[in-house]
DNA sequence: AGCAGACCGAATGTATGCAAGATTACTTGA
DNA sequence: TCAAGTAATCTTGCATACATTCGGTCTGCT
């Protein structure tokens, strides 16, 4: 798993980033780990210098906090903030979604609806992967919607933060069912441009995703970062 | 301006980081100016190393872009851009009044309302200074009303980021009066726990806010970066 | 004269070495 | 035996040196 040998092309610092950030949120390396540079470097092979750049740019994400003269840890995702970071999430969707609706050309409405389309042989052929990436594409043209670039960057990011968990929620047993449905209402709402409606029902599905990551890790108890 | 001697005890790349960001929001380093490393470390007395990492730092905030082995470069703030990150900014004040409205406890809403009286005497007094760092407190204190750490962090950086261009708009005229004013509706609505309609204020407040900015940087025409 | 290719310079990326601060362990005293 | 102070060690922060790549320019060919 830590063989940055690959992606040649790629920066000695962006492929460990990218290998420490796989290594967090799949809970290689457990919540208040202390990450000492030196080791990381002898693991990778690298002197200390790309693994600072490293650990800083996970530092910017969240995955990490940096003590200053006093070393990074891995950031602790308890409970609480996860739920935080959740809700923090709905809220972000159920506003893009609100401005979407008001602002959404026909154009951008169609290509919505198509995608809405096209997952129902996801979910029906059990793909969950296929799922998710079709998922991302369906809240991403949400964003752009917005017609507000700031927005969309910002809205991608959170999405991006929260990806390890998101994904999490999907492998409950008729999760990918329900979603889809869920979608479906969002939609609905989007196409007759009621955007405070739009709003409520994508609170309602962040939360019912929430809730189907608490139980299914509950019942699991492999959640990233435990 | 450029002397991070002061501060002794903080890190040397924080120095520079926090210097750097002072001049790229005063506009001293104009939008697309070339952050060369040598020369930045040499006009700070300091080596490579902690300009580079304060250059990252600056990208994660948004503020310079770097290009993989082709430099830094301070981004470009268009007007376009600065309205959409106000946008992102009064949507995010709404949504975390909304949340605040309904959860702050009656210690919470009273100190608030105690903020905002004390406010009354910066705002005759003129001291726009003093009014805007009470301003923030007020924000602050929404914020946590979220009960959310997740969200009041979020919120915070993002104010944070718009700093620069939120602290131009009180010089204007007779803006701090009316700015005060629509604390006070904002504020009402929290006390009756109606956080649709502080959502609804708080968005007309940031509104507002942005109208004053963009009235007067077009007269001055000394907007951050231009 | 215009364009293509190679060479050269300059800036970034990485490695290594040194200094300062923090943590830990040990010693000494009560 | 425990607590406080001190010293040793380890880690981070910074400086310096080397390697690599990108951009510009010069030269040669068409």
């Amino acid at each position: 798993m830590d063989s940055p040998d690959d992606f040649p092309g790629l920066l000695l610092s962006e492929r460990i980033r990218v290998a420490l950030a796989d290594e967090i949120t799949a809970g290689t390396l457990p919540s208040g780990r202390a990450l000492d540079e030196q080791q990381i470097g002898d693991r990778f092979g690298a002197s200390r210098t790309p693994v600072r750049e490293a650990i800083r740019q996970l530092a910017a994400v969240g995955l990490v906090e940096v003590r200053p003269r006093r070393g990074a840890i891995v950031t602790g995702f308890t409970a609480e903030r996860i739920v935080d970071m959740f809700e923090m999430a709905a809220e972000v969707e159920a506003m893009c979604v609100r401005l979407a609706a008001y602002r959404m050309n026909p154009i951008e409405r169609s290509r919505l609806a198509q995608l809405h389309e096209e997952s129902a042989a996801m979910v029906a052929a059990g793909d969950i992967d296929a799922y998710d990436r079709l998922n991302w594409t369906f809240h991403q043209t949400i964003y752009d919607g917005t017609h507000n670039a700031f927005i969309a960057e910002q809205a991608a990011a959170l999405r991006d933060r929260i990806a390890a968990f998101r994904r999490t929620q999907l492998r409950e047993s008729g999760r990918p069912t329900r979603s889809r449905a869920e979608h479906g209402d969002v939609l609905d709402a989007i196409m007759r441009a009621d955007g405070e409606e739009a709003a409520r029902r994508m609170r309602a599905h962040m939360f019912n995703a929430a809730i189907a990551l608490e139980r299914f890790t509950t019942k699991q108890q492999s959640g990233p970062g435990g």
